[in-house]
DNA sequence: CACTAATATTAGCCTAGTCTAATTATCCTC
DNA sequence: GAGGATAATTAGACTAGGCTAATATTAGTG
C-alpha cells in the first residue's frame, strides 16, 4: 500500500536529523522536529519499521534503510523541482516557495516529476541553492560550500545556499537583498560578530547578524 | 477548519448529479458515484449539513448551497486550469490529465491558481472543451453545444467537447483522432446508430458508436 | 552502586472516514 | 389502505493518527 503524507513527513524529519548529526535519532527528535508528542513518534516508528523503511533499537533510536532513504530522495525531488517550477515560471517570491512545495510534493506523480523536470530541462539546484537529485536519485556531491562565518574581512564571495525552512530567516535575507547568487564583498566582522557586507547591487553595507550568517554558505568567488 | 479533499469529493459528485438531473440528490446516487455504501453518505451529509454547505431534508435528498457551490467551482477552475497546463506544458496527452488534477486540485493554494492561470493566459476551456471559471468564478455560458447524435449525415461540424472522465471512452476517441477542434463530415448514419465520419487530418471514415457518440458534443462549423 | 532526571513506550481515549447489519421511512402496487 | 420493495438512517466496529497519563528503561551524578 501507499505511504500517507503524515508517514513521508516522519522520513523527511528522520533524514534531516541524520544528515544532522550523522548517528541514529531519538524519538523525542523527530517528535520537536514535526511537532507532535513522542507517544505519536513510538506510534509511527512502529508502522515504519514493519514496512522495512527504518530500523528501530527500542530506546536507543532509528536508522533509515535503503528504501526509506529512496523514498525520502524521490520526496526532495519533487520538492526541489516544484520550488524551482514556482519560482521560475510562476512568479513566486523564493521565500514563498517551501510551504507550497512541502504540501504538493506528497500528492504529484512520479510521472508528473518527470515531465516537469524535462519541462525545467533537468535543474541542479533549487531556487534555495539546494541540489535537485537526479532521475537514477543520486545527489550531485553537495559542492564544497562554506558558512558565511567562516571568511574574512576584505573577501569577496559568492551566496551559493540560504535556509529553505525558517520564515524569519528567509524574510531577513531577502529585505536585505541576499539570494543565492548574490556576490558580496565582506567589508567587517565586527566584536560582536556582526558581519559588514556589501552585496554587488548594493552601495551601502547590510549587517548580518551570526546567527544568520551561519545559515548562510558561500563560495569564494573564482575572480 | 479546512475541509478534507474527501468531504470536497463529496460536494463535487453532488454538485455533477445536480448539473445532470436538476433535482435534490439522494444519498445512494451520491454513493453510487463515489463508490461508498450510503451509510457512509449519510455520515458525510451530516458534517457537511452542519457546516453549511449542502441542506438536507432527511429521506429526501440533499441541494448544495451557495457556499457549497462556491467551493465545487473553486475545485473545478484549478482542476481545469491543472489539465490545461499538465497537456500544453508537460506533454500529456490529454487522455492522461484527468487523474493527476482530481488528486492536485485538493493540495493546490488559491494562490498557485492564479499565477498558474496568468502562466497560461487566462485559458477559457480545458483540454476537454469544458469552460474553465475565471477568478470571480463565473463560468461563462457552456456555449450552445449539441451532441454528435444529433447531427444528420452530410454536416461538417467540429468537435467541442469530449467526455473527460470515462477512460475506455477516451481512449477510443484518442485512438480514433477525435479529440477538440478535429473537423468531422459526417458521412453516414447507419440503422443501428453507428456514425460514419471522416476526420479532417484522415482519409478513411471512421465508426463512432453511439454509446460513444452520445457524449461528445460538437458546433456545425461556420465554413 | 543507588537515585534521579530524562526519554521511551504503552494504555486508553478521541476524531474522521470507512464498513456491515439492523432499523425505520417512503413509495408503489394492488 | 395494506404489503412489500426500496432507500435512508442508525448502531456498532475498524483503521490511521493524534493526545494525555501511566509505566518502564536508560543514563548520569553523587
Ligand atoms: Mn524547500
Ligand atoms: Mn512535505
Ligand atoms: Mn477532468
Ligand atoms: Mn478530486
Amino acid at each position: 500500500m501507499d505511504l500517507s503524507p503524515i508517514a513521508e513527513e516522519y522520513l523527511k524529519a528522520i533524514s534531516t536529523l541524520e544528515t544532522e548529526h550523522a548517528r541514529p535519532i531519538r524519538t523525542v527528535e523527530i517528535a520537536d522536529e514535526i511537532g507532535v508528542t513522542s507517544a505519536s513518534v513510538s506510534s509511527m516508528i512502529d508502522t515504519l519499521d514493519e514496512r522495512g523503511l527504518l530500523e528501530h533499537t527500542p530506546y536507543k533510536g532509528v536508522e533509515l534503510t535503503g528504501d526509506g532513504e529512496e523514498i525520502v530522495t524521490t520526496l526532495v525531488r519533487k520538492h526541489r523541482l516544484l520550488e524551482t517550477f514556482l519560482t521560475d515560471h510562476l512568479d513566486y517570491r523564493w521565500t514563498d516557495v517551501h510551504e507550497e512545495a512541502d504540501r504538493l510534493e506528497h500528492h504529484v506523480s512520479d510521472e508528473f516529476a518527470t515531465r516537469l523536470a524535462t519541462f525545467l530541462d533537468d535543474p541542479t539546484t533549487d531556487p534555495h541553492g539546494d541540489p535537485i537529485p537526479d532521475t537514477a536519485l543520486t545527489v550531485s556531491e553537495e559542492s564544497v560550500q562554506t558558512p558565511l562565518t567562516e571568511y574574512e574581512a576584505g573577501e569577496t564571495v559568492v551566496v551559493a545556499q540560504v535556509p529553505d525552512r525558517d520564515h524569519d530567516v528567509r524574510e531577513y535575507l531577502f529585505e536585505h537583498g541576499l539570494e543565492p547568487g548574490t556576490e558580496l564583498y565582506l567589508e567587517a566582522v565586527t566584536a560582536v560578530g556582526i558581519l559588514e557586507v556589501v552585496p554587488d547591487d548594493a552601495d551601502d553595507s547590510v549587517s548580518i547578524p551570526t546567527k544568520i550568517a551561519r545559515h548562510v554558505s558561500a563560495r569564494a568567488t573564482s575572480r
